[in-house]
DNA sequence: TGATGTGAAGTCTTTCACAGCG
DNA sequence: CGCTGTGAAAGACTTCACATCA
């Protein structure tokens, strides 16, 4: 595999690494921010500050989308807010569907983040028929059998799934059959798509095994520390200002 | 900054990449499932298979834990299971609070993923008086004012914020002064906190944000394979079988 | 024989450090 | 003069490919 048979398309531009991709939601939101105080531009330092990056990362990353400061100066905020917008499709709608309206899937349902940015819930399914019309979210629950059509007369390519593990994997397959290409899974299980299909996943048990890890090793280094080193406050592993538990080289699998 | 200070303390095994600690939950979860079904022994490539990544990413990052396989055989399922649950500190009972009990912190309350593996939901903490009480999950949530005295008396250090975004950091600065020192952050926040202490964050928004990146660059190929192009289901990115959207170099941030 | 364990090569990401421009 | 934009260096992660050993 990876052939490297990338084509480079001449026009350049193309092949932002999906580290940069990653953190531009995070610029995008900050930028935001700045746009409804009015700021009208920001350096590289302030931006990054606040965006939990350093500003080398920062200045590299938009050097992939081009050069949209101004030297001396910094950003124009509501400038970048666009491109960044642009680059990231969030200038056109994205229709959503939520399969599985349990307690997670109407905590999305009812999540604010979602209007807010290019992204509609389309609507929500569910299989059991006990929850077909009710509401949630001020959007009637439908019955899984109608998902097929419902991704189809909406042209859905975004479907988001909050079912119970064992049924992720059946509701993903017909997702895709249907038309979606992009997924995002809060089920606890790794789904398995056809080439051209991405899969992204949430996963709270994953996050807190990784926090326990680096929780338990605090630990022993602490014992260490009383024991044998000197600093107790020491002992950190190194790392810059930087922020970004999540969200680093998702690498989004077009498996 | 990253001065790289790190004193390699002589017993070797110290030092697993973050890309293999972010893996480790992975494997645990598929080495569950086999022990389950009273699966003996599996392969690298099988349990490869089983945790969507490919078998060498699998084998070096067992490299890192020790020599637990048998050449020409496999690894033994449940010798591997206890192995990496002692190395992600599982073996340990760690209480979690969550803070912020509207329609994702009770969704969260309810998720059966926390007690299944060592975390064990201490108390459910919410600003409003009028949740205070109330059984959520069959906990009762506890009003805000007691944050401080329920992390102590519990001895809490990873504390789950699922409040507004404008809440977030006040409740991060109070859960890290009360000695709390791994946090997974839901709001759509960036969180500043104190050498030593660990955030990861879930974030749907830009989980979706990045979706569409890719969602608009398929478009686009495809548009230009009609075009100029020749293949239409080509033009993907390349990539290993490896599944992995999330969760790969994380990189904790002890910032 | 067959699968692990691992140096070495390759690729991706971050950081440095400074030229260059407004 | 100050801040951006970016080559180049350093570092992290993945993949290869094969020696090694049960």
């Amino acid at each position: 595999m990876a052939t490297g048979r990338t084509h480079r398309p001449a026009t350049r531009s193309r092949g932002i690494p999906e580290a940069t991709v990653a953190r531009l939601p995070l610029y995008l939101r900050a930028l935001t921010a700045l746009s409804e105080r009015s700021v009208p531009t920001v350096s590289s330092e302030e931006l990054a500050a606040a965006a939990g990056v350093n500003s080398a990362k920062l200045r590299k990353d938009f050097s992939y989308l081009g050069s949209y400061g101004t030297r001396g100066v910094g950003y124009d905020v509501e400038y970048l807010v666009y491109q960044i917008s642009r680059e990231l499709g969030l200038t056109q709608d994205w229709p959503v569907v939520i399969v599985g309206i349990g307690n997670l899937g109407a905590a999305l349902a009812n999540y604010g983040g979602f209007a807010s940015r290019g992204f509609r819930v389309a609507a929500l399914i569910d299989a059991d028929p006990a929850m077909a019309g009710k509401p949630v979210a001020g959007i009637p629950v439908q019955h899984s059998d109608e998902l097929e059509s419902i991704i189809q007369d909406n042209g859905v390519s975004i479907g988001v799934i909050a079912t119970p593990a064992g049924a992720a994997q059946p509701v993903c397959d017909r997702l895709v059959a249907a038309g979606v290409t992009s997924i995002l899974n809060f089920a606890p299980t790794v789904l398995t798509v056809p080439d051209g299909v991405d899969v992204r996943k949430v996963d709270l048990s994953i996050e807190l095994q990784i926090l326990a890890f680096h929780e338990q090793r605090k630990a022993g280094e602490e014992a260490t520390a009383q024991t044998s080193a000197p600093a107790p406050a020491a002992a950190r592993r190194d790392s810059a200002t930087d922020q970004g538990p999540d969200g680093d080289v998702p690498a989004v699998m077009p498996a």
